[in-house]
Formats: structure tokens, sequence, C-alpha cells
DNA sequence: TGCATATATTTCGATATCGAAACATTGGAC
DNA sequence: GTCCAATGTTTCGATATCGAAATATATGCA
């Protein structure tokens, strides 16, 4: 056991496994985010933003909110850095001018089609210590832990 | 399938799995990071430097480094932070005048012990949609993951 | 119409975070 | 003893991140 805490066992356990949960998502961005910052430029939130808009189509602040998990205000700032390098622009809603809509420029398009393969590749061989059945089980847990937490 | 990529059908699972333990991660932090903010004035990674200490004594910054999995200038940032605020203190080591040893001060020592048992309930309470055996699965493969991708 | 309320976004001030470069100290080679 | 490489920490500049407050627009109700 990796924790010190004394507690019920209950507690224990659950702080054991969200320690263990921690470190192993720590180990995959460690893994994985370094990459994508010297080879295409792109921080983890920045790349969160153009993969979504890039499957979605344009997306308001409010949508990105809630597809990268981030409040808006840090969302307004992620935005601008993409939009000040050129990566996507914004557009006032035609009907509901509260709404800014964020779309991918050409070049953000082609610069989110050559990290993405590389991004996922990288993930891929991260998790290559684990068999496909652990992949299934740890996804399996993870989003019912997910689910059950997930805002109402 | 949660996710929209096209690649392998390796890739795929890897990238479905990365995709659930992310969002499970980010789904307990935010279960409990607002009230250790709100309750204790802690930020995770004050909290994770006083708790290290407090459970291991005086740490270096370098120390502070591989408990907290952060950068060097980052703890440093985070200890300036806690020095002003009262809660640790710094000293160089004796032999060593490279080296400062990170110290709580009575204060810290204080915070600490008040805010690690409602830390640690936060977290079993999160974690209760998860029965015994699946928190433990869940430890055994995300530590299978950790220690495969630790720095060597 | 006109105003209060609700919704969407941005601004602001604070902390976190990184990597590279600077700085300080140690320890070994000679 | 002196110099140089290694080690430990901090500084610097940039981005991320949050919550609260400010701003802009829309909508419902009288």
């Amino acid at each position: 056991m990796p924790t010190k805490y004394k507690g019920t066992s209950r507690e224990v356990l659950a702080l054991d496994t969200f320690i263990k949960l921690a470190r192993c998502f720590a180990s995959v961005q460690a893994q994985v985010l370094p990459h994508l910052q010297r080879d295409f430029g792109l921080t983890e939130s920045q790349f969160a933003v153009l993969e979504a808009v890039f499957h979605l189509g344009p997306l308001s602040p409010g949508q990105l909110c809630q597809k990268i998990l981030r409040s808006g205000s840090n969302v307004t700032t992620v935005v601008d850095n993409l939009e000040r390098d050129g990566l996507v622009t914004r557009e006032r809603h035609e009907t509901d001018r509260r709404i800014q809509m964020v779309s991918l420029t050409e070049h953000g398009r082609s610069v989110i089609t050559g990290a993405l393969p590389a991004h996922v590749a990288r993930i891929a061989e991260a998790l290559t210590v684990l068999s496909n059945d652990e992949q299934l089980v740890l996804g399996r847990i993870c989003r019912k832990l997910g689910i059950a937490l997930a805002p109402a």
C-alpha cells in the first residue's frame, strides 16, 4: 500500500486506488504530451480544441467547455492563442449574437490532421503494456466511475 | 466507442481506454479539489507538498519533484507561495549548501492535519460507486501501466 | 414597449506548469 | 589549490487554469 494514511479500510483502499489512478494517468500524459509540444507546437488543450472542432465542426466556447472539461474562461484563453496563431477563427452566431462559433482555418485543419495520427499512435504505444482484456476492463471501470460522478 | 478516430483496432481500443481514463480522473478531481480550495484554501499542489512533508519529514525541492511529479521550477513556485503564507519554511542544508530543506511550520502542520482527513473522506466518497473488487482491479491495472511507463 | 432575468462570453487577478537559461555549490582531475 | 563538470535550485517567459465580476445579448412578462 503506497499510502501512509490511517483511516478506515474503505478509505485506505479508495485512497490507494486513487493514487495509482493519478500516477498512471500522469505517466501516460508524460509519455505523450512532450511530443505533441515538440513535434507540432500544440499544448494539450490546444490539441483538444482542434480535435473537437475537427471532428464535430464549428463549436461555441460553451460547447467546447463541455467537450474539453475546462472552465469557460480557460476556453477563452486557449481559443485566443489558437486564433493568434492562425489555427482557428471566431465568428458571431448569425441569429444569437451572444454566441461565438469557433472554426478551423485551413492551416488549423492541416495541423490537426498531421498531429492526430501521431498522437494516437503514441497513446497506443504507451498502452501496449496492457493486454486487450486489461484495457477493456480498465475502460469499463473508468467509465462507470466517470459516469457516476459526471455533473448532473 | 466514444472516439471518432479511424485507425487500427489496437489504436481505437487504446484511445478509447485512455479517454475513459482521462475523464474518470478528471471527474474525481472535480469532485474533490473545489472543497480543498474552499474549505482549506489549498490548491492540489500545495496540498501535495504539505502532505509529503507531513508524512516524510523535511524534503528538498528535488525530492518534492519526485514525490509530486512536477518540474523543479514548479516546485519552486508552489513552495514560494506556501512560504509566503507561513505554511512551510526553507533552510539551507547544513553540509551541502546547494540544497534547501522544506519544513512544515506549526501553522502548516495544523492545516494539513485538518485538511487530510476531509480530503481522504471525499476521495473515498467519490469511489463508493465502485465495489471493493472493482477498486482493486482498477488499482492493479493502473499500477501496472504506471510502473511500465515510469521514468527509467 | 420596457425591464428584469437568464444565458454566453470575456476580463481580471491569482496560481500552476513547463523548459531553457542562469546561478550556486560541490567534487573530482590535475 | 585551481578549474571544470556535475548537481541543485531559482529565474524567466509563456501557456493553462480557476472563480468572480463585468459585459453583451436574448427572452419572458407586465
